[in-house]
DNA sequence: ACCGGGATGTTCT
DNA sequence: GAACATCCCGGTG
């Protein structure tokens, strides 16, 4: 494992978000690498939170690079996005799905009811399953702290799966059909499957 | 296998 | 009041 410069993190969130896949999420005891991510950005963005400007709520996707955006969904979910671009812009890579690593004790009791493939199959699973919560909003992921992010000897995947992003509304407007999910090939903690793509 | 609905509360219209 | 970057369980085939 080695750490990652901060201005790995100071691009687009779409230039980074690829190249995320095969790190390694940190927190404690608890490891996990990183097998699915999509890109979200503000301006020109209708799918991401801060398309219509900063809010109390997303006010750290506006923050510095290499932070962690947490924010609560569904009444009862917490997900997590690494923050990208430079101050001022809003850019960032949601973690949607983590193969488990190390510390699985940890992650089981956890999620007493999940299998141990499904533990971070999940925007909302892996948090649960790696203990983050709301405090964790704005955490500096690159300052040796015990939530991190390190890169492994793994590289990214020379050719990533594409696919559109999940769980987006109409009011995403024609950002639903942009292609900004990516993920692992084979990966069996895929958070769902990545529909075919013809080619080649 | 697929599908439908309930849980739960913060945020913004 | 509606929407929400979700998950889980219980129905049916």
């Amino acid at each position: 494992m080695s750490a990652f410069e901060r201005s790995f993190f100071e691009r687009d969130a779409l230039e980074v978000a690829p190249e995320l896949l095969n790190a390694l999420v940190v927190h404690g005891q608890r490891v996990a690498r990183i097998v699915e991510v999509e890109a979200y950005r503000g301006s020109e963005d209708p799918g991401s939170h801060a398309f219509r400007g900063p809010t109390p709520r997303n006010l750290t996707m506006f923050g510095p690079a290499g932070h962690l955006y947490v924010y609560f969904t569904y009444g009862m979910h917490f997900c997590a996005n690494v923050v990208c671009s430079e101050e001022g812009v809003a850019s960032a890579v949601l973690l949607r799905a983590l193969d488990p690593v190390a510390g699985l004790e940890e992650m089981r009791a956890a999620r007493p009811k999940s299998t141990d493939v499904k533990l971070c199959a999940g925007p909302a699973r892996l948090t649960q399953a790696l203990g983050i919560g709301r405090s964790f909003d704005g955490a500096d992921l690159l300052d040796g702290g015990a939530l991190r992010l390190e890169r492994d000897e793994v590289a990214p995947p020379a050719d990533p799966l594409v696919g559109v992003r999940i769980g987006l509304s109409e009011r995403a407007g024609p950002s639903i059909s942009w292609p900004w999910r990516f993920g692992v090939p084979g990966s069996p903690a895929l958070s769902r499957p990545f529909p075919h793509v013809e080619g080649v």
